[in-house]
RNA sequence: GGGCGCGUAGCUCAGUGGGAGAGCGCUCGCUUCACACGCGAGAGGUCGCAGGUUCGAAACCCGCCGCGCCCACCA
């Protein structure tokens, strides 16, 4: 040991990149990461990741959760260790299959060898996914290690996995048996890009400028009376509709009006005649047409406008679909159209409705247009046969849990998003026209089309024993990833892994994916498991980019934490992304990790000074286990150990309370300034091997020593779960046993050691050791001299030599002074003044500017004061302690005025 | 259209009822024997605007201006 930290003499900076690989690797090897299954949910401690999608790297997203995840099962890891009986602490790792997204990238590739899944087959093209998954499955995983991140590495799951599948399949049987789920031919969001129907929730509403086109068309002539017919117009009159999609026209079954719109009351029941197609459109009314918007007349297309569908329902119109799932034209559009893109078909439209003069207007128009989050695809809404589950039963616990605080939602203006979209669930389309994912166990008989739903593979149709054939469909990725918190700990089985684990205790995540998933898994956790998945849902910030714009590889605004990782080290990315974590959306400061850098940095200065220097007089021992015994005797020892205990009930509170950006920075303030900048510089003269050593005995070196290791030790300690690298490295030498630090007990502040006198004592000093310097500062002293100067302040008791050696100062007493020596300039310091004596090389003419100034800042504040005081209203209405307090101020600052 | 949130030092952000703060940047001084990715000292702000509540408002309330995000079926 002694070798050792005589290696760290010529180390004068942390260079994590040296550290974090070795000391990753002792984690690993240690087990700490991957708990036994025992004990109970209650004591034990868990949070299940957000699985990253398999085939992903880490971004900024990740790395900020990665990070809070990981202060919180380190310190809830460390609190464990102290605990008898000892708890548990797991952090549930894995992956998503991520369906639409990897068999995207596998699709890219496949392109890219001039092939295609269709080519290959389906099977072929599944088995090729899977060796993409081992190719480059493992990348985010090891990024998370890069992180620090002390997840069960031991034990990671994928949602493709045997046992995870057999639980997405009993789940589907289950909610099938129930009634919940089935099938249907229904208008659905059809993803031409992935050549699927997706959810709403995977729809973006891009704003757009298209065209509106109002289109005439006319009336067939039924014999009535012309009423409503514009007298200009064909002898049956017309009627003229408003769209931004004039190919939808070829599949419009109706036109409608407004029950209550009086232009029109008398067209209803008569039917209008569809340009190009001659189709006979019946004029129905139905409060769904706004009067105001256009003409008040509604083109009808059920087969491609949700809202068109509805109306079609309640009126039982056609579906006439003329748009395909692959994006083209179908053969109901017509011999001239059928084939076409949409877009095509929407110019050879107009064109041909030019041709015939129906066009009346044209206007630029604003509007959301549906796209596909997946793809980035326009959306193309058109009917469809799918799957879809009914979501109202299953929402109205999970509406009761957040509503009782059996889930709280932090912080908690995210209740109210999360209750209005359970309050007005949708049915959600399950199904996914995709070959990556979970495949829907259903089987159909070939012979007597029987449906059999069953978690395994009947052999044969129970109905006539027809050959089955499975349901070609996969679920939806987040059917799967609603049941991550229990599926991954074995659940349908009772394992031990699920009774010593779940419920979670925490999800941790972006509000993004607050509908997407987590809503999702508090219904399917108390569904099929009867218990909320975890009590708390912390929502953090999005890390934007620097200037502002959405961190995204598209727009080039992206930043790799990996990169910042090998900049600056993962503690630096650590402490810097938690710095800046809100819980609003924040912009990405390179700023900020730096400053974990340079706390990195600081704190094994700190160490490597303190063991270089006491290291002789302790021979060796594990010197942070030492108690500050005997019991402190110096008034800075004190405020140390005082501090000590306030910043560790600080951070520990903060970390429980979520609030990661205090907790980080309340680290680097103590750090920095208190122990680094007043503690070290106070007791810098008491260690061995200076010359000024010679005063102090040897008891009390060994007192300073065991303080100074001790806080050192409980500072490293406190900081693990923030930043692990670099206080693991310090630990390693400053405990003597060899233990891991991220095994041993979190700090408990001693309550004990809170010394307010201390505190106010030390405080007050550092407070005219500043002052102080910025006096000689201002007058040009120069660093290394020594002045001569009498303290006039009666409060200074046992810190003046402190003031003195701090400010460079030599206080005189009287008799040394030669008598009543004349003070040649003052300096206002709290509670009194210092007069200086000597003169040499000093500016004194700066020195009674800056009198003056700081006679003039007193006196605005006493009058600040007094204009207080003098207000009846202020002293009857305001508590007494303020009104004292003030008066007490007012005493004290005229006193140093008057001194001054 | 509905909802949530933000506007504080040049930049990024804390502060949420009684003396305007941090990090970075800037200026000045220090090769002070832990750290020059360092140390010390400074400059810099009518706390978006306008009202109100209060003895007292950066903070609480109302309105306005500007910005961001989420949800939503007006072609």
């Amino acid at each position: 040991m002694a070798e050792r930290i005589a290696k760290l003499e010529s180390r004068t900076r942390f260079e994590p990149s040296e550290v974090e690989s070795r000391i990753f690797e002792r984690w690993l090897d240690s087990g700490l990461f991957h708990p036994k299954p025992d004990g109970d949910p209650e004591h034990n401690y868990s949070i299940a990741i957000p699985p990253p999608n398999v085939t992903g790297s880490l971004h900024m997203g990740h790395a900020l959760n990665g990070s809070i995840q990981d202060v919180l099962i380190r310190y809830q890891r460390m609190k464990a260790a102290g605990r008898r009986p000892p708890s548990r602490t797991k952090w549930i790792l894995g992956t998503d299959h991520a369906g639409i997204a990897t068999q995207a990238q596998v699709e890219k590739a496949l392109l890219a060898e001039g092939t295609s899944r269709h080519e290959l087959g389906r099977e072929a093209f599944v088995e090729r996914v899977w060796d993409w998954r081992e190719h480059y499955g493992h990348t985010i995983v090891e990024q998370f290690k890069r992180l620090g991140a002390s997840c069960d590495y031991a034990d990671e799951r994928f949602t493709l996995d045997e046992g995870y599948a057999r639980a997405v399949a009993d789940v589907f049987v289950r909610l099938y048996e129930k009634g919940w789920i089935y099938r249907d031919r229904y208008i659905v969001n059809w993803d031409p890009g992935s050549r699927s129907a997706i959810s709403d929730l995977e729809v973006e509403e891009r704003h757009e400028t298209d065209t509106l086109y109002s289109i005439r068309y006319d009336l067939v002539e039924d014999g009535a009376a012309d009423q409503g017919a514009s007298p200009s117009g064909p002898p049956g009159g017309s009627v003229t509709i408003a769209t931004v999609r004039p190919e939808t026209m070829l599949g419009d079954t109706a036109v409608a009006v407004h029950p209550e719109d009086e232009r029109y009351r008398d067209l209803v029941g008569r039917h209008a005649i569809l340009p190009l197609v001659g189709r006979h459109l019946p004029i129905i009314a139905d409060d769904y047409v706004k009067m105001d918007f256009g003409t008040g007349q509604l083109k009808v297309t059920p087969a491609h406008d949700p809202n068109d569908f509805e109306i079609g329902a309640r009126h039982d119109l056609d579906q006439v679909s003329v748009i395909g799932e692959d994006g083209c034209m179908t053969a109901e559009a017509g011999e001239r159209f059928a084939g076409l893109s949409v877009m095509q078909a929407r110019e050879a439209v107009v064109a041909a409705l030019r041709e015939e003069g129906r066009i009346v207007a044209e206007e630029p128009y604003e509007h959301e247009v549906p796209y596909s989050h997946r793809s980035g695809e326009r959306i193309e809404p058109l009917i469809s046969l799918q799957w879809f589950m009914d979501m109202t039963e299953l929402a109205k616990p999970a509406i009761r849990a957040v509503n009782d605080g059996a889930v709280r939602i932090v912080p908690d203006n995210h209740r109210r998003v999360y209750l209005d979209w359970m309050e007005n669930i949708r049915p959600w389309c399950i199904s996914r026209q995709l070959w990556w994912g979970h495949r829907i166990p259903v089987y159909y008989c070939e012979t007597c089309s029987h449906v059999h739903v069953a978690a395994t593979e009947p052999d044969a149709c129970s109905e006539c024993g027809g050959r089955l054939c499975q349901e070609e469909d996969v679920l939806d990725t987040w059917f799967s990833s609603a049941l991550w918190p229990f599926a991954t700990l074995g659940w349908p089985e009772q394992t031990p892994e699920l009774a010593a684990f779940y419920p979670t205790d925490v999800l941790s995540t972006a509000r993004d994916i607050l509908f997407l998933w987590v809503a999702r898994m508090i219904m399917m956790g108390i569904e099929l498991t009867g218990k909320v998945p975890f009590s708390d849902v912390y929502i953090h910030s999005v890390i934007q980019a620097p200037d502002g714009r959405r961190m995204s590889k598209s727009l080039g605004t992206g930043i790799d934490p990996i990169q910042e990782i090998e900049r600056h080290g993962a503690d630096a990315v650590r402490f810097g992304l938690l710095a800046m974590s809100s819980t609003q959306d924040v912009r990405y400061s390179v700023e900020k990790i730096q400053q974990g850098q340079a706390l990195a940095n600081k704190l094994f200065n700190a160490t490597r000074f303190a063991l270089l220097r006491v290291h002789a007089s302790l021979g060796g021992e594990a010197a942070a286990e030492l108690e500050p015994e005997p019991m402190p005797r110096t008034i800075e020892d004190r405020w140390i150990l005082s501090r000590l205990a306030q910043i560790e009930t600080d951070t520990a509170a903060r970390i429980e309370d979520y609030d990661f950006s205090h907790a980080a920075l309340g680290l680097y303030d103590f750090v920095y300034g208190e122990l680094c900048d007043w503690y070290l510089e106070l007791v810098k003269h008491r260690l061995p091997d200076l010359g000024e050593a010679g005063e102090q005995d040897e008891e009390s070196r060994e007192a300073l020593a065991a303080t100074l290791l001790y806080v050192l030790g409980q500072t490293v300690a406190l900081a693990h779960p923030v930043i692990p690298f670099v206080t693991e490295e310090l630990w390693s030498y400053l405990d003597g046993a060899g233990d891991l630090l991220a095994g041993r007990q979190y700090p408990c502040a001693d309550a004990s050691r809170v010394d307010l006198d201390a505190e106010v004592e030390i405080e007050r000093a550092i407070e005219a050791i500043v002052a102080v310097r910025g006096w000689r500062d201002s007058v040009g002293a120069r660093a290394g001299i020594t002045i001569p100067a009498r303290l006039c302040a009666p409060c200074y008791g046992s810190t003046a030599p402190l003031l003195a050696r701090m400010a460079r100062l030599q206080f005189l007493e009287e008799d040394e002074a030669e008598g009543a020596q004349l003070a040649l300039a003052s300096v206002a310091i709290p509670g009194g003044v210092i007069e200086i004596l000597s003169a040499e090389g000093l500016d004194l003419a700066a020195a009674e500017r800056r009198r003056t100034a700081a006679a003039e800042k007193l006196q605005v504040e006493i009058e600040r004061i007094r204009g207080k005081l003098e207000n009846p209203g202020f002293v009857a209405k305001a508590p007494a302690a303020v009104v004292d307090g003030e008066r007490e101020r007012l005493q004290r600052l005229t006193a140093e005025l008057a001194a001054l």
